[in-house]
DNA sequence: CTAGGGTTAG
């Protein structure tokens, strides 16, 4: 029974006042209800919430805190649930279940927030048994009105990978609202079913920020940076406000697609909307320029940041060694060891990447070792792919071979596929049919594979070999990937396909290419028909070779650029021996820069020269 | 009490 208070705390002295309302402890807990007890005063001044919370987060036997909530006259399911969202935050979220099952015991009847706050112990624990059985109280006492919570249950089940129940659960919520799809979209693009969550992003009835958002990073993460980009467009067009988790994510699109012109004006849209200074923002234009072939904006943004993390030091470091600028992305690593970051495993890849492309072996066998003795990282499959690539192309064959011999971890095809490069370029073909063996099972969809092997073979004039690598790709109905290349004019990106002349320029191309040729020629150039593959005649090799898509797509760019400014092509491919050759002398007869970036990295064509120092 | 973001070997 509940006594009617004529005393207060403040009526009592002040040691009592100290230990009635500063317990820490259940000892001090006991102590304070026993001197209550012996002055006949009333309970209620024990402040209720605390006294769950100090039985629960000192492990004290909850039946002891119920008995005395048991004198309290407000609802106590308030103070179990303020206990719970304790337990369920900390960092043993399971004890936040075990109270429920206490409170369960003595017949405290729960509300939607003891559901809540158990469902969020049981996420955070990904322990399925018990989240069911909440999903079952919710149903029982009715709570399936409650939006949250049912999101909250959706939520859980898309954490647990159980999306069909997840998909049931949504279909019966008797109302949803935009987190409800939003949930469903996220869990969808997790367990792989993007075009189930395109279905969802579809059909919802309102959209908010989030909603954009998420599904612009879906297209990313699916390589669609394309759909992504446009998906951007449609919300500008909208006029929905964007945030910077949306500029991260445009931006990722833009690096994949080399879309530097959309790039840049996001940029500054990022410094007038104000969050052109965060981290993550910036971390991802450094990206997003590197990519783009801009290095020089890279650094700019890299240098002029305020505060950098381990992201922001690591893309720095990636993006010096694909332009191939090894030396600099030493540099860039011993001036962040200096200023006391700790590297992390991708800053090894980056640094590895820069030893593997500009032949730094001695360099990068330290690095290798001094990542697990100086830093305590493990490597991991990625690393001893640079290895494997570092030697390979250096060379040094044998010494990779033995190195993939002797991985602690099964080698990939991404290993393989390192050591069969190197054997093209220094021609060794029976580790070249070694590595191929284990491709083909590892990784037999895979084009590259069989062309590199079956150009070996061509370059060794095994013409039958080669072409029984060609039928075996036949059979296994493997197809070419034809190359692709892209080139901007006026914010236009114009395709090219290799061997396509149907663009309505063709003519001008050709004409353009046959000026080339012959300064070419005066300057020594000889065709490299090795690189065709096609069992033909010479000249008509050399027609194959002339319509490179990336000799189309330059071209195209000289004939409809101002002279003077940079030409920035992407191949979907790596670029070729010839094309290679040839735009190192256009560079110096048209005096241009040009730029292209291949499948794994850049080469910047300036005054008859690579980047890459011919280090490919 | 519920949903979204950055660097990664060929």
């Amino acid at each position: 029974m509940q006594v009617i208070m004529s005393s207060s705390l403040h009526s009592l002295p002040w040691s009592a006042q100290t230990l009635v309302s500063n317990f820490n402890s259940p000892l001090e807990l006991k102590q304070a209800h026993a001197h209550l007890i012996k002055t006949k005063t009333p309970l209620s001044l024990i402040p209720p919430s605390r006294i769950a919370s100090v039985c629960a987060l000192s492990h004290l036997d909850f039946s002891y805190a119920h008995r005395l909530l048991a004198h309290f006259h407000q609802p106590q399911i308030v103070v179990w649930n303020s206990c719970l969202k304790t337990l369920a935050e900390s960092d043993s979220p399971f004890d936040a279940i075990l109270l429920f099952r206490r409170l369960r015991e003595f017949d405290v009847v729960p509300d939607s927030f003891t559901c809540a706050f158990v469902l969020k112990a049981c996420t955070a624990l990904l322990d399925d048994k018990n989240g069911k059985i909440i999903h079952g109280v919710v149903e029982k006492f009715g709570f399936q009105w409650n939006i949250v919570l049912q999101n909250m249950i959706l939520n859980f089940y898309g954490l647990c990978g159980e999306m069909s129940t997840a998909r049931l659960v949504f279909d019966k919520m008797p109302q949803r609202d935009v987190v409800s799809w939003n949930v469903m979209i996220t869990h969808l693009v997790k367990s792989g079913d993007f075009e189930g969550a395109y279905g969802f992003f579809s059909r919802m009835p309102e959209r908010n920020v989030r909603s954009w958002t998420m599904m612009i990073s879906a297209c990313v993460h699916c390589g669609k940076p394309k759909e992504g980009v446009e998906l951007f467009m449609e919300m500008e067009k909208i006029g929905v406000q964007v945030n910077e988790v949306t500029v991260v994510a445009v931006l990722s699109a833009c690096a994949d697609l080399g879309a530097l012109e959309l790039g840049m004006r996001i940029h500054e849209y990022s410094k007038r909307s104000g969050f052109g200074r965060n981290v993550r923002v910036l971390n991802t234009l450094i990206d997003m320029y590197v990519k783009c072939g801009c290095l020089e904006e890279a650094r700019r943004v890299f240098e002029e940041m305020e505060e950098r993390t381990i992201v922001s030091w690591s893309a720095m470091i990636q993006g010096l060694a694909i332009h191939g600028h090894a030396q600099e992305a030493l540099r860039v690593f011993s001036m962040m060891i200096e200023m006391g970051v700790m590297p992390n495993g991708v800053t090894f890849i980056g640094l590895l990447h820069a030893c593997s492309h500009m032949g730094l072996v001695d360099e990068g066998r330290r690095f290798f070792s001094c990542m697990t003795r100086d830093y305590g990282i493990i490597p991991e499959i990625e690393h001893y792919g640079c290895m494997v690539d570092l030697y390979s192309r250096a060379g040094l064959l044998q010494e990779a071979h033995e190195f993939i011999m002797n991985m602690p971890i099964k080698p990939n095809g991404v290993v393989w596929g390192a050591l069969l490069g190197g054997c093209k370029v220094h021609k060794n073909i029976e580790l070249a049919e070694e590595a191929t063996s284990h491709l083909a099972q590892l990784d037999p969809l895979n084009d590259g594979y069989y062309i590199v092997l079956s150009n070996i073979y061509a370059e060794a004039e095994r013409w039958e070999d080669a072409s029984r690598v060609r039928k075996l790709m036949k059979n296994r109905g493997v197809k070419k990937k034809p190359g692709c290349s892209s080139v901007m004019v006026d914010g236009v990106i114009h395709e090219f396909v290799a061997g396509d002349d149907s663009h309505s320029q063709a003519n001008e191309i050709s004409d353009m290419w046959e000026k080339l040729l012959d300064y070419m020629k005066l300057r020594g150039y000889k065709p490299d028909t090795s690189v065709v593959l096609l069992d033909v005649e010479e000249k008509e090799k050399e027609k194959f070779l002339y319509g490179h898509s990336e000799k189309l797509a330059l071209c195209f760019g000289l004939i409809n650029t101002p002279p003077g400014s940079v030409i920035r092509i992407m191949k979907n491919l790596r670029v070729c021996e010839d094309c290679h050759a040839a735009f190192k002398l256009i560079s110096a007869i048209v005096n241009r820069e040009i730029v292209v970036r291949d499948r794994n990295r850049f080469h910047c064509f300036k005054d008859g020269a690579c980047s890459c120092q011919d280090y490919w």
